[in-house]
DNA sequence: TGATATTAGTTGCATTTGAAACTAATATCA
DNA sequence: TGATATTAGTTTCAAATGCAACTAATATCA
């Protein structure tokens, strides 16, 4: 008796164990707790940390490349670098070659919150993975690439190559 | 020479390579290809479907239950429900014991389009995981479940128990 | 009892988000 | 050329979000 079909539940889901379900409230929680340190010692919003970041990374970048290297929209890029701008974090140029453009930079003062930040970013990555051995974060990076690849195969979500 | 210092990065820190960057953007892309799946064919939003998806799960639960389980905001439980009401996908019985509470269940309908939302949940996930081994499968929910610990040490970001 | 605190759930409101429309500059090609 | 299309970036506006304030019911305890 023990062994009839009805035994069985109706489905295999449950919330908990739903892989998509499962990263987002991560993801939720990371950002949450990530945003409120970049917030409460900097003032500025994960975005402006992304724009900050990708200009730390490189010499200039228009909005655009911004865009694509963030994966942002283009309205929450023009937002942000509107604040940062303001702010006197980041400096813009127009080009004059193709006078649409205008490149993004950071500005000594852009950058010297960017190297206060790195540090912090960093604890806050070491601290999420303090419970992992260094196998796993091998693992898990793999992972992520592998997920990323499957769940957007035409656009890489990172890693955007420089051109 | 190629040893010097003056080889290192200024910092350790490259935005792709960032792991709470990397969740962020990942979790986003799935989120939102899910989302328009189940927005197209039933016209519900993620919110709702968690909300459709604990009840499935259990027989009958209130809204700080749902709200706890699906790790949303009460005000959000509270528009997802009142619009799944309204729907007739949910009912909701005041509980005379203590009549604060009102305890909500799936209606027939609501069980339906939970009957039919599970196949294609899981075929979502199937897709999602289908770059993985039987065995990194594994490995992912190993240390997804290692790093929600890590993120939110005393909440339990899943696997809530009964009581 | 009855004053105070707590809990369930909703509503209001300011902020954020995202899609689409828009402006301005450049590219294409008849 | 000049008409049309494309690209860069901003703005607009409606919808979603999140926090706090709120109402209503119950619990606590003098």
């Amino acid at each position: 008796m023990g062994t009839s079909d009805s035994d069985k539940k109706t489905t295999g889901l449950s919330l908990d164990d739903f892989m998509p379900y499962r990263l987002s409230v991560l993801s939720n929680a990371v950002s949450r707790s990530i945003a409120g340190i970049y917030e409460k010692e900097f003032d500025i919003t994960i975005g402006q940390w992304r724009v900050i970041a990708v200009l730390g990374e490189a010499t200039a970048l228009t909005s655009t490349e911004v865009a694509t290297r963030t994966v942002m929209e283009k309205p929450a890029v023009s937002r942000a670098t509107a604040s940062l701008l303001e702010r006197g974090l980041i400096d813009r140029t127009p080009d004059n070659a193709d006078r649409r453009r205008a490149p993004l930079k950071l500005t000594r003062a852009g950058r010297a919150i960017y190297d206060a930040v790195i540090p912090l970013a960093l604890e806050c990555e070491r601290e999420l993975l303090s419970s992992l051995s260094g196998e796993e974060v091998t693992q898990l990076r793999t992972l992520l690439d592998k997920l990323a690849e499957a769940a957007s195969p035409q656009r890489r979500l990172w890693q955007v190559s420089e051109t």
